[in-house]
DNA sequence: GAACTTTTTTGCAGTCACTGCAAGTTTGCA
DNA sequence: TGCAAACTTGCAGTGACTGCAAAAAAGTTC
């Protein structure tokens, strides 16, 4: 009775993970972020405390819903490209592609989110911290698309260069929504890309 | 009985402070970093816990030797420099000048520090989050000197990605210190600065 | 050097994140 | 129905971190 790819207790799970990813950011937003204890978010989600740890080593981890298949899943789609793809390339649409993948089954979720690192930019990087091995993972997958060694700068470079561009796209979202959050990472990558020693142009009235 | 710029006063707190941090990196190394109690940190250094917290916010922070005067320095270093220096060359020179400064004068510290950091590389991004003040103030400074207003992405994005080539290079000096850390930072500075877009050439035996 | 102000240190009590362990409960499967 | 594996829970404990108010320096003034 397992064949439809999920069982009674993975939903629950997945039920149960994302009721504490959403009390934890919906209480964050209202109440601040260090004025939520893990006691109110699993009272919230109906669940106990330690459950709450069960599915989050943090509470950092819960606030920006640190999901571990992200990062195999990632690695896979850099590896999936063709190889007249540069890995530049290939990763840039990785990126953007898990971005508007998660902006549209969670838009709402990210809207409370921002309120929160609005007021506590350090989050955002913090919650970066704990991706370290997702990061690992991903710095490999470049690192073999650029046919280049494991221990090579560029990778890692490049692999950090993307949350870079999606923490500080994130800011600026948070500064003003009336651009598109995928158009910001993508405007980021875009600088990454041509190179930071030029100044780029500031256009009057566009970003 | 003040003017030598350093009263009694300032010494000690100098004095105890620099006690802490090499405490806390000390026994990081040695130990491990969570098996290190801040109890533990407060009696090597021969003050009370209670002192310790009066220094440092955190024990990441005193790991990394968090300085509230490093941001300030650097934002007035890239602001010193002619117009004729590209924003970028600015910020370039300001990092590496801080670097090179830090290792000259603690250099065994950073060796230890390398010991912890290659064990749990988390820290240093867990590290660099309370940073967050000092970059925003950085950020400021590149924007200006670029003509750019205070909300461009480019100067978050250049101040970013100087963390970031900080981190890696420490990274990669961690596996093999043979090459000097400046010599890293100043590699990755190269890469950002040519841009993401194309992937370097390897060189064989190089680094 | 005594009296006074300002800074720094300290102890203490308390909160809260997080962990290991040993039940208890639920779900999957035969 | 009955057993095994997976999940949840409570509990006890550790340790980071904070606010507060008193003790101890250090700097200043006469």
């Amino acid at each position: 009775m397992n064949q439809p790819g999920e069982s009674l207790r993975d939903r629950k799970k997945r039920r149960t993970r994302a009721a504490l990813e959403r009390a934890t950011v919906r209480l964050a937003a209202v109440k601040g972020y260090d004025h939520v204890t893990v006691e109110e978010i699993a009272a919230e989600a109906d669940v106990s405390v330690r459950t709450f740890f069960n599915y989050f080593a943090s509470k950092d981890e819960a606030l920006i819903g640190a999901d571990p298949e992200v990062g195999p899943r990632m690695a896979e789609r850099v590896l999936a490209f063709p190889d007249t793809v540069t890995p530049f390339e290939a990763y840039r649409c990785s990126v953007l592609a898990e971005i508007t993948e998660e902006l549209d089954s969670a838009r709402e979720l990210w809207l409370l989110r921002k309120e929160v690192l609005m007021q506590r930019p350090d989050l955002l990087v913090r919650a970066f911290a704990s991706g370290a091995e997702s990061e690992q993972l991903l710095a490999s997958a470049v690192a073999r698309r650029a046919e280049l060694p494991e221990d090579h700068l560029y990778p890692r470079l490049l692999v950090s260069a993307g949350s870079v561009a999606f923490r500080c796209a994130v800011t600026r979202w948070a500064l003003d929504d009336s651009l598109a959050l995928g158009d910001l990472v993508t405007e980021a990558f875009d600088l990454f890309g041509a190179g930071l020693a030029h100044v780029p142009h500031h256009r009057e009235g566009g970003s």
